[in-house]
DNA sequence: GCCGTTTTCGGCCCGACTGTTTTCAGTCG
């Protein structure tokens, strides 16, 4: 069976949650979680270091132990430490600590004095009102689990990032109505532009903090609300969307900024610097000994502790501290840096509006150029062009383009990758383009090693230029496909060619760390929105987001090159 | 279990809310 980095972070943190019922040493239990967070964000496979002869024991987080354990695993498959917490724990016992409330001391409670090891048979514990009279619970404790127990299915699931952005701009715009809000802002894994995200953490700034609670609680869009209190709250959305709104002064504003943006990582590194320096960092502000010395900007925050400011979306601790310290932290590409789009669809296939209307939007985006790239005909689901209607288009393309100022459409064409390698359009056709988007849109279960070889191989074609949502992924729907990344972005590198960033929400592919990966190999990436209608280009924001998460700068990206730098890049793949 | 411009041993981030307690444990972010 291949071992995959994601298997291995299952492992250990089935080990760490193991572990913790078990109430071991909660540092090693940490570092059980660590290293599987390093483990499942690391963009290079673990099986391929290994046979590299890298040492593991150069990761963050990972020492002599881990690194074993991870060459365990890698060879056989399984963990014998894992085997014998199993042999002393029921199996599915793990599951009950991801219900909302439940901790390792609960769950042990409730294995030891009611055998309960499962979610069912903790929901008819609850139900039957066997739980209120366990030493440490009661009846509210009893009702909450039974809540959470029937709230579970349906909460655990994550938004994407482009659907929250929905329902936190209603909340905003509700809570900016209250007078007693000076300040608020979405902080969390939204505000680091993170692909989905659990749950909202909303930060306002008041003098009367009650009041505002007593206006958020009174959203009319609120299922349900958990906690309360006179800084914090906690509810649910009808939607079953999670929100915590934390309310502090003004004076701590980028302290509780800082604090609520994350992520917990960064956060717990950022405190260890600061106790080093004989600081405290909370969500007030940063304190020598009891008096406060910065917290009303994030700037503030990070200069206390010896740092230049840190934009949210390198928040993970993934190296960031460490180039902050040394000066080098990127100059994050911005969405005014885009010159153009280079994926795009019109009515011809499966868009929805025509070519001049998409120009236009473009030109509205401050954009010098958009690509139209239409399905080829192998797509027949989208109407895919052959060549002759290709050809008619490119001829309405030239046509336009002589009527048009101040935009120009590039002639292009999404072009479906064959199981073979080989393009779905004869050479000739696609001489005639101004570049060729390749893309794969079959045959998704290929072994890794095919899948590499087609999309090698597809990249040799001559008039290739870029490959669009390189990992074929749908959030939340649809897994990535195996393929080597980095053989990819070195076959890339070699032919001058690029990758796509894809900004459509449901995509965000290139995944972050891919994003990173290109960087350290020169390989340009574009961030294309893919729209279908006029109103998509906006979607590129999220897409900028990402590329930010992945540090690139403006350099790093192909379409924040002139027209005519851009013409010149791509002319030398051809 | 990891790690070292305080350390190869002894540390390892900080605070809010709830419910069951009579001063705090458990959980969460």
């Amino acid at each position: 069976m291949p071992v995959h980095n994601a298997d291995i972070a299952a492992i250990f943190e089935e080990i760490a949650d193991l572990l913790e019922i078990e109430a071991a040493n909660r540092f090693r239990i940490l570092a059980y979680r660590k290293a599987a967070r390093i483990l499942s964000e690391l963009p290079q496979d673990v099986r391929a270091l290994l046979k590299q002869g890298f040492d593991l024991t150069q990761l963050p987080g990972i020492g002599e132990d881990l690194a074993s354990k991870i060459i365990e695993i890698v060879s056989t498959g399984s963990c014998s430490l894992l085997q014998r917490l199993r042999s002393e724990l029921p199996p599915a016992i793990t599951e009950l600590l991801h219900v909302p409330g439940l901790g390792p001391k609960r769950v042990k409670a409730l294995y030891h004095h009611l055998d309960v090891q499962t979610v069912e048979q903790l929901h008819r514990a609850a139900r039957d009102g066997c739980i209120r009279n366990l030493p440490g619970f009661g009846e509210k404790t009893e009702l909450n689990i039974l809540k959470a127990v029937e709230a579970h299915a349906s909460q655990s699931r994550r938004f994407k990032l482009a659907t929250a952005a929905q329902y936190a701009e209603s909340l905003v715009a509700y809570l900016q109505k209250s007078p007693n809000i000076n300040h608020v802002v979405v902080a969390g894994s939204f505000r680091r532009m993170r692909e989905t995200v659990g749950d909202l953490d909303i930060l306002a700034t008041s003098s009367a903090p009650d009041a505002v609670m007593q206006h958020f609680t009174a959203y009319d869009e609120i299922a349900e609300v958990f906690a309360t209190g006179s800084t914090r709250a906690t509810v649910t959305l009808k939607c079953g969307l999670q929100v915590d709104l934390r309310v502090v002064d003004d004076t701590s504003y980028g302290a509780a900024l800082h604090y609520f943006t994350g992520s917990k990582a960064h956060n717990i590194a950022i405190r260890r610097i600061a106790q080093k320096l004989g600081l405290k960092v909370s969500e007030y502000g940063v304190f020598r000994a009891d008096k406060s010395i910065a917290g009303e900007t994030e700037e503030s925050v990070y200069r206390a502790v010896g740092l230049p400011y840190i934009s949210p979306e390198l928040r993970e601790d993934r190296g960031e501290i460490e180039a902050a310290r040394a000066g080098r932290l990127p100059k994050l590409v911005e969405m005014a840096d885009l010159k153009g789009d280079l994926h795009a669809h019109t009515k011809a296939t499966d868009g929805h509006d025509s070519l001049r209307d998409m120009a236009l939007a473009a030109q509205k985006m401050g954009f010098e150029y958009l690509a139209i790239t239409e399905h080829s005909r192998r797509l027949t689901i989208a109407h895919g062009l052959d060549p002759e209607r290709l050809l008619r288009q490119c001829d309405e393309i030239d046509r336009l383009n002589s009527e048009l100022s101040g935009i120009t459409l590039l002639k292009g064409i999404e072009v479906d990758i064959l199981e073979d390698g080989s393009l779905d359009l004869p050479d000739k056709v696609l001489g005639r383009l101004d570049l060729v988007v390749g893309a794969v849109h079959s045959k998704f279960d290929l072994s890794r090693i095919k899948q590499t070889e087609r999309i090698i191989r597809a990249m040799e074609h001559p008039h290739f230029t870029l490959l669009a949502h390189p990992t074929g992924r749908l959030l939340e729907k649809r897994a990535p496909y195996d393929a080597d990344m980095l053989g990819i972005l070195r076959q890339a590198k070699n032919r001058g060619c690029f990758l796509e960033l894809n900004a459509h929400p449901e995509r965000l592919d290139l995944l972050d760390t891919y994003c990173q990966m290109a960087k350290e190999e020169g390989v340009l990436i574009s961030i294309n929105s893919d729209a279908h209608s006029c109103y998509e280009f906006s979607n590129l924001r999220y897409g900028v987001g990402q590329a930010r998460r992945g540090w690139l700068e403006k350099e790093d990206v192909l379409n924040t090159r002139t027209l005519v730098e851009l013409r010149t890049l791509i002319k030398s793949t051809m």
